[in-house]
DNA sequence: TATATATTACTGACCGGTCAGTTATAAGGA
DNA sequence: TCCTTATAACTGACCGGTCAGTAATATATA
């Protein structure tokens, strides 16, 4: 994120390092955006983290709109990327990897800067169509094309039912986003809050069975 | 919410209409503060929707802020407690009740305002502890308790499977918030898109059912 | 290897627009 | 007539974006 600027006498005020500037914005933006949201975030805010000074930005990033798409864009696709070779190289049944990529999925956005990027992005997604159409074809639908890639081979399998295809990988993804921005925002409010750990096997559980006790009766 | 004003002679050009205008001006905030969040919202355009000037918003309210509040209190609780009363005085099987509290629930936050101020209250949580306390009690964990209570007279029927209870509530909250949530900002975007009543009928089918294939082989 | 010169990364003061909140004034109504 | 309700002009803080200038580095020259 940026050294602070050396006072010294002897060491330079600052440095010329213009490979590492632009990662290190988008890390300061991500941490500003994410507790301000977009309209209040201060790009002198998101300069000071990144230990640069404001006009600085302007060398890297077009605008602050820029800047905000960009660090989106950054942050959101390795995390992706990740998961997708995961599935690819899988070997296990079925059933184990979608608990894998469950626990996983759920892991990495209470622990890392998803569920940020994710609150931020809705609130501004009206406001940004262009950054809309690219969360939706890059994330949403990458995502979920991942878990229906997950599903089908269960189908396949026979472990899992078919029919479902149309709905369960949306179920998912709600699922697991939803829950870990209730868990995140509203735990430490919540007497019975449950852990991360009895979240994540009631989203198996629920996800695999259902409610019903007796699921053979069909409607 | 609120006439335009009349410019006609003769007309006088406002009237004192105390009464009504709070609730006009809590409309009005809804329509701007869902379109444009928070901090983008400005006091102006509420006044404008309200058709009335911007002092007088400082007559009934005392900051943005706490419009913001209270826009939030008085358009969701209404909602819920209709809920409530529906489930207490229902009287057919508790599968049938989950199901219409589904549709309904679903309903209600497709057509109205719900996913709006689910959206901006979202975004803004972070900045307003107070309201994020207010939501979560008032909202959260009463939508919460309502759809314990119904899983609850199922199990007792036999109809749902027990030790679901921890999550099962949780997880429906977030399955129909989210789903409503996607439906509402992605549809446009979405060639595969389902309609509302399919995505429905995909929430009732994974809740009820969950995936697998032969759910007798607990783990 | 030291010094002059050119280049480019970076700074921070500043400008202009915006908008929450205030206030002086007017109009309605009992 | 007097109080309440409403208006609209106003203020001042705030912040995105700019740009003239400066500091660090690279290159050329002796």
């Amino acid at each position: 994120m940026g050294e602070p600027r050396s006072t010294l006498p002897g060491t330079p005020r600052w440095q010329r390092r213009p490979a590492d500037r632009p990662d290190e914005i988008l890390d300061a933006a991500l941490v500003v955006f994410g507790e301000a949201g977009f309209a209040r975030a201060k790009l002198e805010d998101v300069a000071r983290a990144a230990g640069v000074s404001k006009g600085t930005l302007y060398l890297y990033f077009d605008s602050k709109e820029s800047l905000f798409r960009e660090m989106v864009r950054a942050k959101v696709v390795a995390a992706l990327a990740e998961s997708e070779t995961y599935v690819r190289t899988y070997e296990g049944s079925p059933r184990a990897l979608l608990v894998e990529i469950i626990r996983r999925t759920y892991a990495r956005m209470r622990g890392e800067q998803m569920t940020t990027i994710a609150r931020v992005v809705q609130g501004e997604l009206g406001h940004f169509p262009e950054l809309a159409r690219f969360y939706f074809d890059e994330v949403i639908l990458r995502a979920r094309r991942l878990i229906e890639e997950v599903l089908a081979r269960g189908v396949a399998t026979g472990e899992f039912r078919p029919g479902t295809a149309g709905f369960a990988a949306r179920g998912l993804s709600s699922l697991l986003v939803h829950t870990a921005q209730v868990q995140c925002f509203f735990h430490a409010f919540d007497p019975h809050g449950l852990t991360d750990e009895q979240a994540i096997e009631g989203v198996i559980d629920l996800y695999l069975h259902g409610v019903l006790a007796h699921p053979a009766e069909r409607t």
